[in-house]
DNA sequence: GACCGTCGGTTCATTATTTGAACCCACGTT
DNA sequence: AACGTGGGTTCAAATAATGAACCGACGGTC
């Protein structure tokens, strides 16, 4: 592993919003040795992908980031486009949704659109979705390759409720279902009470780039309603892949 | 410099919404080596900090970047505590009033609050403050020691307006001067038609983050409208250090 | 079609950087 | 005082980065 892929990694054991680690944790959970750690945390600091506190020694993520983040953005607008189309989504279905892009190994949600409807808050933006445990991670698996599914299988599972879905061969069965029917269901695999359908939203390469989902109360969550929700999460999803790479990137005017 | 600085630097030259550059581009505006070039490049897109379209071979930022950004506003939040200031100031004001935050090396724009009466949007996200020719960079610039000025005063300058200010006596005074207002004051330095008052936010030890402007247009900008506009902008980012560091910001002395 | 420049990308001997065990010091516990 | 932990540093040894030269492809030009 190269030594710029090294530094990028300890990003990861500093992205929790609650935890700011010393430098000896880092180093452990990255499995790096203390002294080159801290070579590489200083280095990041020098170029403002992550600060250090003063007093504490504990380090967080730096503001050059936040900076690289809107100029991605700008780059290529994701959020600001589904943005909209999460709420035509969530007006068509009369419950929330929520969009989430792939990146660093695990789906991570980037935009919601609640309603009055939702009974609570089901997704906080930036946090991660499971891959195994989540619609929206399944209907991301669903489509990548099946070598891509193999590997990702690999990869240990948390159980998060009674529902969550852990053997390989059950969850190659759900993938598949999900390749046949389109769109994804989890029902309660996240969490308690909520059962979701989504649907993965390609770039021009066919490759998905994150899922679009429908998140309802499980008690509201008939067959007919799953079905209703289902047709316009794909339809949603293929709205989107339109929108941000089907046409030539439309100009922003500011 | 080390391998991680150089790799972080490559993606200063990616940055531009405007302009996805090849390798050769990169590499020489970098002035690194080809293959080297390459293989930071490659070893940024394994991590998702960069991506390569697949039929151009062009560079841009990754999806990881949109992610840490994000997990670094839920860290600290900026932008969700900066925003209803500036819509506070805004409305005391009855002018446009924007925010920005020191990172790599510059100002960048990072939230704003227009009004109807602004004739012209004045700044976009994400763009770069010049620290010599905006009233944000003249407050930043004031918040920081004099020889972290010195050392901003070394590098070259763009003549922006005909009432840019190039000469470096000139800008010392300028920040002088700035330090003892309290505020910024920067006519037509950046844009014809617009000044702009500012003054910078500290964080918990006084050292500068980022400031927080007001523009209005030239005609009206009497010498009593700036002072009014001088004062709500100072209290702008005293409120605006206070919620964002806690503990009473007071100047550091330097 | 031969020539030229440029592009993205690759190779491999040379070179410079990264590495990590051992080492500080400071602090809090036992 | 002895111990464990923390952040941070050192320097010879090991490893990874480097860049000149190379390749094939593309697009002009004569």
């Amino acid at each position: 592993m190269g030594t710029v892929s090294k530094a990028l990694q300890l990003l990861e054991f500093i992205r929790d919003p609650d935890d700011h680690p010393g430098l000896s944790e880092i180093a452990r959970k990255a499995g790096f040795d203390k002294a080159t750690t801290r070579r590489l945390l200083v280095e990041l600091a020098q170029n403002g992908f992550v600060e250090q506190d003063e007093d504490s020694r504990a380090y967080h993520l730096g503001p050059a980031l936040r900076l690289y983040g809107r100029a991605c953005e700008a780059q290529r607008p994701l959020v600001q486009i589904l943005q909209p189309i999460l709420r035509h989504l969530s007006d068509q279905a009369g419950e929330t949704a929520h969009a989430s892009e792939f990146g660093g190994g695990a789906l991570h949600s980037i935009c919601n659109q609640l309603t009055e409807k939702s009974v609570r808050v089901v997704v906080k933006l930036g946090q991660i979705l499971p891959l195994h445990a989540t619609a929206s991670g399944l209907a991301y698996l669903a489509a990548r390759s099946g070598a891509e599914v193999e590997a990702a299988l690999k990869k240990p599972r948390a159980s998060l409720t009674r529902h969550t879905l852990l053997d390989a061969d059950t969850l190659r069965q759900v993938v598949e279902q999900t390749r046949l029917r389109g769109y994804s269901i989890c029902a309660q695999g996240f969490e308690d009470g909520v059962t979701s359908v989504a649907a993965a939203y390609l770039n021009q390469n066919g490759r998905p780039i994150g899922s679009i989902a429908i998140a309802l109360p499980t008690f509201t969550a008939t067959p007919e309603k799953i079905a209703e929700c289902g047709a316009l999460v794909c339809s949603a999803a293929v709205e989107a892949g339109k929108r941000l790479f089907g046409k030539p990137a439309l100009r922003r005017a500011s």
